[in-house]
DNA sequence: GATTATTGGTTTGTATACAAAGGAGTTTGT
DNA sequence: ACAAACTCCTTTGTATACAAACCAATAATC
């Protein structure tokens, strides 16, 4: 560890590639019981306080490549943890609803996440946590 | 961007993500020129800090899973950017070393990720960059 | 109201990521 | 010296990511 310290000297393009491996790494083994990949636990929730999103619409809030949401809410369709419905008035559209087995489980799953996060910065101060997360906000949501 | 800011809360494996995923982005389009992808110009410039490493070494010193350098290495010997050579003491071993090609555009692609590191940055003050540089590197660093 | 432009979604192709299993070579333990 | 354990690397399979091309449907424009 100390020889990459010295040789990949002050990289953000790698300390973000490996902050974010790591805690990909972190919630991809705490979602294995419940068969669920972290971007479908996303979707899950990103669903749940936009019930009826269409995947246009998922696709800029979560800020998704719709080529990518297209294979994500596949899977999620075929394993039974959304619904689709669609649209009336625009028949290129989908509306997608959370299911039933999605949400009887919903609670638990929103708490796995938000354990992970304090897993993930357990060896934070408060203060740290606090500017942590506003730099990493800043950082994707500036231009 | 309003109702996201709401409706995710305070998720930093989400904000790790995107901020990742900006920051590749970012990376990726000053790449195109060279017909380089980010892990490619990764692989080159760990290389030239640890010329001769084998594929194992490399993966330690990135962290990265050996079947995914596998590819990596295999693309940028098609493209002529790396070398082989086998180790003479251990045949199941093959010792990498950057091609001509890949040397002569060397402090060009290294200025290209600096500047990029730069840009990335570029809204941040001196010291929010020294911080959130460590957060960084202490996340993926401890346990 | 017909042509054009735009939007929603899928498909294809390329490149990560990583688990798991396999083949070849090396090191250990006795 | 030999079997067991380990290491290096590859291969296979699944899941992101995203560019680009595409179809269908809607919106805009003249």
């Amino acid at each position: 560890m100390d020889s990459l310290q010295k040789n990949i000297p002050d990289c953000v393009f790698f300390f973000l590639a490996k902050a974010h491996q790591k805690a990909h790494g972190l919630l991809k083994k705490k979602l294995v019981p419940y068969g669920l990949t972290n971007m479908q636990h996303l979707i899950l929730e990103g669903l749940w306080y936009h019930e009826g999103a269409t995947a246009a619409e998922l696709g800029k809030l979560l800020i998704l490549d719709k080529a990518t949401l297209s294979g994500i809410i596949d899977r999620l369709y075929d394993a039974g943890w959304i619904e689709k419905r669609l649209d009336e008035n625009d028949k290129r559209v989908f509306r997608l609803y959370t299911s039933d087995k999605a949400n009887e489980i919903k609670d638990e799953l929103v708490g796995v996440r938000k354990k992970g996060n304090d897993l993930l910065l357990a060896d934070f101060s408060l203060e740290e946590k606090i500017l942590f997360k506003r730099l990493l906000r800043s950082l994707f949501l500036e231009n």
